[in-house]
DNA sequence: CTCTCTTCGCTTCAATTGCAACGAAATTGG
DNA sequence: CCAATTTCGTTGCAATTGAAGCGAAGAGAG
């Protein structure tokens, strides 16, 4: 077996060299990891979230989720108080600054990702996208059915 | 514009989510890490190979490549030689106990893989092998053209 | 042959990341 | 109402990772 036809190295490397392009406008031009760009790119959405919807709606665990908050509150691009209500949690929102930022870098992420996605034939985009959504649905099928059993098998 | 629904973010998060299952694999039941799997998916694949060809075949940087051979020494999974060519290069051979375990891991990590293409209807499967071919081949032009261009536009 | 320049692999040091423990706040059971 | 438990966010510490520097080996010019 060739490593350069095996199905799963493929999708890795193909997906880490697209994420790179993109990393590397709004990481460069922005200075945002990462981390930073997915929350920006959530609370600019929603004007007022707790850091458990955050949670829910990324991978990033709580470690991750507060530490790049951090750095975002540090760059005057969002603000955190704290929730009248319920004390231990933080309600984040975006600042003027953070929401023309994100405005800016995500018209020049998707420039990008256009760029690539348009060298693509119409046919073959549609067979991504739909091969992507199919492989998702049975990742997390194949994730459902594991935390069912509770083991690892 | 919802996260979930942005092509880069899909894309990223579902790679993840299929590349977890595979580590889960060959990580958990035989002690590799990524880098470690593919070294030695490559060593096993050619009976005697330098580390620049290495370098070339993966996305690792020498330094990963040389911690994660080291790696692979101690666990008595391959041995290295200095070629009597070029005494600065080190000739990567795979052990019979490394072939025993990447065969072994290597069925499983195949199973698991099977499992999860598995629940994909078969013409979702060929979409999403179409369409990944022809994501990568526009990934290598824009990066190309980027480096023939040698700066960062 | 000798001197310089380049390449390869490793090591060292700083930065990043992940895990565990902690304090603050809320909830639950008596 | 009060003590015990749980949840949330942060911080401290250890391990991993990345970048720069170093010695060994080779290539090329004179």
């Amino acid at each position: 077996m060739q490593l350069e036809t095996f199905f799963p190295y493929r999708l890795a490397i193909t997906a880490e060299a697209f994420s790179r392009q993109l990393v590397s406008v709004y990481g460069r031009a922005f200075g945002l990891t990462r981390e930073e760009w997915r929350l920006l790119f959530l609370i600019d959405g929603a004007e007022r979230i707790t850091s458990l919807d955050l949670a829910r709606r990324t991978t990033l665990d709580k470690v991750q989720i507060s530490r790049a908050a951090q750095r975002l509150e540090d760059k005057g691009l969002i603000s955190r108080v704290i929730d009248a209500e319920d004390r231990r949690l933080r309600l984040y929102s975006i600042t003027d600054q953070g929401r023309d930022t994100f405005s800016r870098a995500f018209a020049e992420v998707e420039g990008r990702a256009a760029l690539i996605l348009g060298q693509i034939p119409p046919a073959d985009r549609e067979a991504l996208d739909r091969g992507l959504a199919a492989l998702m649905k049975a990742c997390q099928a194949i994730e459902e059915r594991e935390y069912g059993w509770g083991q690892d098998t």
